[in-house]
DNA sequence: GGGAGCATGTAACGGGTTACATGATTGG
DNA sequence: CCAATCATGTAACCCGTTACATGCTCCC
């Protein structure tokens, strides 16, 4: 009973957290003091092309629940005539916690919710021009984000990156380009069907 | 003003419902009569690899709500011995709707939480080697997807098919496939800057 | 003068999940 | 006999967003 009992948690106890919480630790993890509006700048150049861009309020939220749990420690910075800042660090248990999720935590499947692919799947509802019309718009904006993820990459400050955060903006700039490409042998293959498909002429 | 008040909203006033009841609706725009728990079962063979697998309880709050807009009608099937069954049903308002929203929704971008990516990204805390065994463990789960989404394109019924689920089905593999691809290159590119990394010898 | 960026936070709400509750039939 | 599948639903809860509130500085 009791060897069940450890082979549950092999580790030490990890707070259960979601993966979010631990996205804003790995914001920290680099060990410099910042504060919630710097989280959210950054998040929006990094973790915003693979994960998540979370709203402001909501990172408040999570560093104080962090505070909480003692995982990320707060202090004030007075600024004269600015407003005081807000900085937050991580502690050791947050250093802690946070190598141990990156290293155990279950291979959670990705969630994926792709409005577009989803209303192609009910293009016999639009018919195959109004289709076409859709994805070339998702490519147009596809392109653009691929220039935002390389705009990232090339302007990320040296002390914000590290081989890992290069490989993973490739990575997501491969995945978009990879998107485009799947994207444009559905419209050949939806062309080559039209003949059985009603559509208007052009 | 009344110009602008025509121009925010030029077509026919779309309820404003999120995207996965419209997710819903376009599992019951087939015209065929189904159930909460048949839907649930279609959704995981279909909707699951491109948008989402909705929670059973949730698809009964959504057909409720649907319900109570008159987008879809509900009539319930008595089976002698068996429980009864609860039969929903588009209604022309509901085509209606999912017909304007499949044309006309904007294209708001994808939600995509990659957690293997965040961990990867993070991975200047645990090490080369424990980012390849992550990595290699996703690209192992991610095949096993792959068999997945070929299963389903295989054996869909063709009631429930068509050019267009099929393409999306396929379009899902290859977007697969394709990152499979970018992790293993992901893989070889971090290899090349192993002598850099500190890591344990095999 | 006005808008964008800096900076922090509260309140209300909606979306979606898990756990719980119930019970029958079918197949190994 | 037990597990899986069929079948529906409630309640509690958390995640995360938007809207609101406040105020300062910098730049056009």
């Amino acid at each position: 009973m009791t060897a069940k009992q450890r082979k549950t948690r092999p580790q030490a106890v990890l707070p259960d957290l979601p993966s979010t919480s631990y996205a804003v630790l790995g914001l920290l993890s680099g060990e410099r003091e910042l504060s919630g509006y710097d989280l959210r700048k950054w998040a929006s150049n990094s973790l915003h092309f693979f994960y998540w861009s979370p709203s402001l309020s909501h990172i408040y939220a999570e560093l104080r629940r962090l505070e909480g749990l003692g995982l990320v420690s707060q202090r004030i910075e007075p600024r004269g005539e600015l407003r005081a800042r807000r900085l937050y660090r991580i502690t050791p248990a947050g250093l802690d916690a946070v190598r141990t999720w990156v290293r155990t935590a279950p291979v959670d499947s990705t969630v994926l919710k792709h409005s577009v692919a989803l209303r192609v799947w009910l293009g016999h509802l639009i018919g195959l021009d109004s289709v076409h019309d859709l994805v070339a718009e998702h490519i147009a904006a596809t392109e653009m984000l691929i220039t935002d993820i390389r705009r990232a990459h090339d302007t990320a400050p040296a002390e914000t990156t590290n081989a890992y955060a290069q490989a993973i903006l490739e990575w997501a700039q491969e995945m978009q380009a990879a998107e485009i490409d799947a994207f444009g042998r559905l419209q050949a293959k939806l062309d080559r069907t039209r003949p059985a498909l009603p559509a208007k002429a052009s």
